[in-house]
RNA sequence: GAGGGAGUAGUUCAGUGGUAGAGCGCCAGAUUGUGGCUCUGGAUGUCGUGGGUUCAAACCCCAUCUCUCUCC
């Protein structure tokens, strides 16, 4: 592995929350931190320079939708996904495991891969552990998922157990074609809502030395406080000097319960996907900014907020966007929502390195209306 | 002035005697490793007005008002 390493910088005294530093080929990611995500190489209604300044460290893209539109080939001939995109930060490549989970049709799962339709033609496609690490190795992103198998919620102990096993051997192989040493892979953590399962799972990819861990198949439909649980069993199975990344989570409180039970890493596509629809994160909770009542409100989405959204335009005004279908509405909204989530963690850093971050959590709660979160 | 056409939801219109409809708009909900300018749901009415025929009228008859077209 090279130009890749995790410092961990200090631990909160007060929550043991953890405060770190990844150094990339493209640049250092202070954490805990979120990436937004860029799915088909572009953070949706946004321009690379706004996500640089609503002050993204890292963006995600994903192997699934870049393979079948436009083409790892394509992307490799254009000089990697850095340059085809036009971003010079670190960038993350998910594996396409989640998306065969959650997009394909008539997947057939066996031990060499999976066979699926595309969502775009239907026509027949394979992914194996081998392909993945070719197709992401083209791509040239910084970091790079191993290929996995997600279970869904809810999910029996035999089908979870399965499909914990199936990632560790793919974790295998993946280790085994990964050709670059300029990307560093991440195993990812399975085990459905079992928690010895979830530990064996940890203990084992930590046997196998990845330079970072993710958690993988969270958020997929499961209460919160059981999220949380097994993520307070599986972090400390995991070796501190590796940064953790809880995969597709994103709502503003679980990322604060997140960083409080060890995770560094965090991607979630919530804040663009309901900006897109005209929902915005304030300090206040969730704001359906295209209801009718905002029609005549002139004041900024989040008073609290240093967004050049925030800084420049009223509710009303993207209100009026929404209702008109104008595209900039999309824009403003993804800016604001994006804006929100990195201050948040902007907040939690300083709050780590100041040792209180339990205080940040509970001024966070003593506003933020739980009653309409997602 | 003469002749024709049209009046039904906010809007454009469908509805030829039997429980008033559609598209758009409007209102609201959904959204966690992105098939999402998407998806789901909801509210809409003196059927221009007044009379008549009929068991029953948006629909048939009479009158009237409004808009519109053509001609003088």
């Amino acid at each position: 592995m090279k130009n890749f390493s995790f410092e961990l910088i200090k631990t909160c005294a007060a929550s043991g929350a953890r405060r770190g530093r990844v150094h990339t080929p493209h640049g250092d990611i202070e954490t805990p931190c979120y990436m937004p995500v860029g799915t088909q190489a572009t953070v949706k209604a946004m321009t690379p320079e706004a996500v640089k300044d609503v002050g993204a460290q890292i963006i995600l893209s994903n192997t699934y939708h870049l393979h079948l539109r436009p083409g790892e080939a394509l992307v490799k001939e254009a000089g990697g996904l850095h340059r085809f995109m036009h971003w010079d930060r670190p960038i993350l490549t998910d594996s396409g495991g989640f998306q065969v989970f959650s997009l394909a049709g008539l997947r057939k799962i066996s031990e060499e891969g999976v066979k699926f339709r595309s969502h775009i033609d239907g026509s027949s496609r394979f992914l194996s552990p081998e392909t993945v690490m070719q197709i992401e190795n083209d791509l040239g992103a910084d970091i790079i998922m191993q290929f996995d198998e997600c279970s869904p919620y809810p999910c029996d102990r035999t089908t979870a157990e399965n499909a914990m096993l199936r990632t560790l051997r793919w974790a295998e192989r993946c280790k085994r074609a990964h050709a670059r040493e300029d990307q560093a892979l991440f195993g990812i953590v399975q085990g459905a809502f079992e928690k010895d399962l979830r530990i064996e799972s940890a203990r084992a990819l930590t046997d196998m030395d990845f330079p970072g861990y993710s958690i993988g198949g969270l958020s997929v439909g499961e209460p919160k406080p059981q999220m949380y649980e097994l993520l307070e069993v599986t972090t400390p199975e995991l070796p501190r000097d590796k940064p953790r990344y809880l995969m597709g989570v994103g709502t503003p409180d679980c990322l604060l319960e997140g960083v409080l039970r060890g995770v560094d890493m965090f991607d979630c596509v919530l804040a663009t996907r309901i900006a897109r629809n005209g929902t915005v994160f304030t300090t206040d909770g969730r704001l359906v900014v295209k209801n009718a009542r905002y029609a005549r409100d002139f004041a900024p989405l989040d008073e609290e907020c240093d967004c050049y959204t925030c800084r420049n335009y009223s509710r009303a005004y993207i209100r009026h966007l929404f209702k008109a279908g104008e595209i900039l509405g999309a824009h403003l909204a993804s800016v604001h929502n994006l804006r929100f989530l990195l201050r948040l963690m902007e907040k939690v850093r300083a709050a780590i390195d100041a040792d209180n971050l339990p205080q940040l959590v509970r001024d966070f709660y003593a506003r933020y209306d739980m009653s309409r979160n997602f």
